[in-house]
DNA sequence: CTGATAAGGTGTCATAATAACACTAATATT
DNA sequence: AATATTAGTGTTATTATGACACCTTATCAG
């Protein structure tokens, strides 16, 4: 561990990613080496990183997410601090550690991050470490206690995305009613009615219809909109809601 | 410093009081003897300790609580993981830190935890610094970074109260209906329409009537009232919520 | 060029939730 | 007996929600 690490405090951050599709979250390999193969395993982890010392919190999620993905000025929210003393237990969990120098024995509380970001924006092989998306309802079986973490931060999100205009982080700058709509239904695990659907989205005043359609599309192309912050701002009257049963 | 305590991690408690008239958060003195009375001062801070080797954040805050007023069995939740490598560096905070006999340039990740707790029911002269009920629309100029922390916990609170039935932690088992509103209104800082208000709550399940009326008031008394976790468990559709304009 | 495929786009109505609003009732105190 | 103080009570207009089905516009395959 580098001289200037805090080894008592570390971020893991959730990475969720849209693909028009399903919502995703970013996963590292861990992949242990060794000749005795009843030892030698590769799994997976969240994205995560000691803090440096005289770091903030907020700073080291942006570096962190810099660093493995070469993304900056991405949406970021702290949601929880998991403190367990035994969160590095796990036989595995031990392996892994010595095996990177560290000792498990020191009690380590790491701070949950949730971000945003495109999918498309991504570029898997930034990182070292192989990069990859994954359904979020099929994962399972993370490193460490990072189901747990995956899980908060998962309920962290639906919270959110209910009460501020978060979605648009997940989307391009400029998308379609039918992606905005399918993003809500993964993110809240729902069936929302498209008719319902476009008039709530349509009466707000922020999400504004551009003269521009889809292009390359197999079938009809939809209309592209846009979300504006400087309209939303101007506009709310402290309450953003999206509930759909 | 305790041989057993982890010196870069601490709990912070914003414990409130509801007393029937306003919201309060209890606050420990912070005082300072020293010959030179340009040093020596008197302010206020949370309840807050660093958590022991070997202990879950979560208990830790139980801990903390519990010596702090005596209390077991009570409300708390965690809100946020304060990280600002300043946040001890106030000239107070560093004279403060060097007369306990701490490094003020140790890095400190402090977790806030809220509680709730009905007012009268706590021993404030339990701890032996000086505690005291403030009005949280009072209280400023608190130490370390404790005013951010207790702005954030009263964003919690004011989050968590609207969408979980957490409101009867801050009152007694038996209660009026007025005093349930008044509560909700000092802590949303809002003004909500009585009858709007009863006909929401008597719709409710959960919430039920005793046949009971207050005693020693020097008016008419009110029914008392008592809520019921079996049948609010029993009954939920998924979405509390108590939303007044 | 025509038919198949695939998603885009649109309106009405019934029900439920919210918000505004003012007077009488019951008790204790003087 | 009068006063002070809080308890307790219904109606109505407006708005939000939820259920529901068909036609349109583009691409692609033949």
């Amino acid at each position: 561990m580098n001289e200037d690490t805090n080894p008592h405090i570390s971020i893991d951050c959730v990475i969720f990613g849209f693909d028009f599709e399903k919502l995703n979250v970013l996963l590292l390999e861990r992949r242990l080496e060794h000749e005795d193969p009843s030892i030698a395993f590769c799994d997976q982890s969240l994205v995560g990183q000691h803090i440096k010392l005289k770091e903030s919190l907020d700073d080291a999620a942006a570096r962190i997410l810099f660093e493995t993905t070469g993304l900056t000025n991405i949406y970021l929210e702290q949601f929880y601090a998991f403190g367990a003393p035994d969160r590095l237990n796990k036989e595995r969990a031990k392996i892994w550690l010595k095996s990177i120098g560290r000792d498990p024995a020191v009690q380590v509380i790491t701070i949950g991050y949730f971000s945003l970001v495109n999918t498309n924006t991504v570029q898997v092989s930034y990182n070292p470490r192989h990069a990859s998306w994954c359904d979020v309802k099929k994962v399972e079986n993370l490193a460490f206690d990072h189901d747990q973490i995956l899980k908060k931060g998962l309920e962290a999100l639906r919270l959110k995305i209910k009460s501020e205009p978060i979605a648009f982080e997940l989307l391009p700058q400029k998308f379609t009613l039918s992606q905005l709509q399918k993003l809500y239904e993964v993110v809240l695990d729902i069936n929302i009615d498209k008719r319902n659907f476009r008039k709530k989205a349509l009466q707000s005043d922020y999400i504004v219809a551009l003269s521009e359609k889809q292009k390359d599309v197999l079938h009809k192309p939809a209309q592209l909109f846009m979300f504006s912050r400087e309209i939303y701002k101007a506009t709310k009257k402290e309450d953003f809601s999206f509930n759909f049963k």
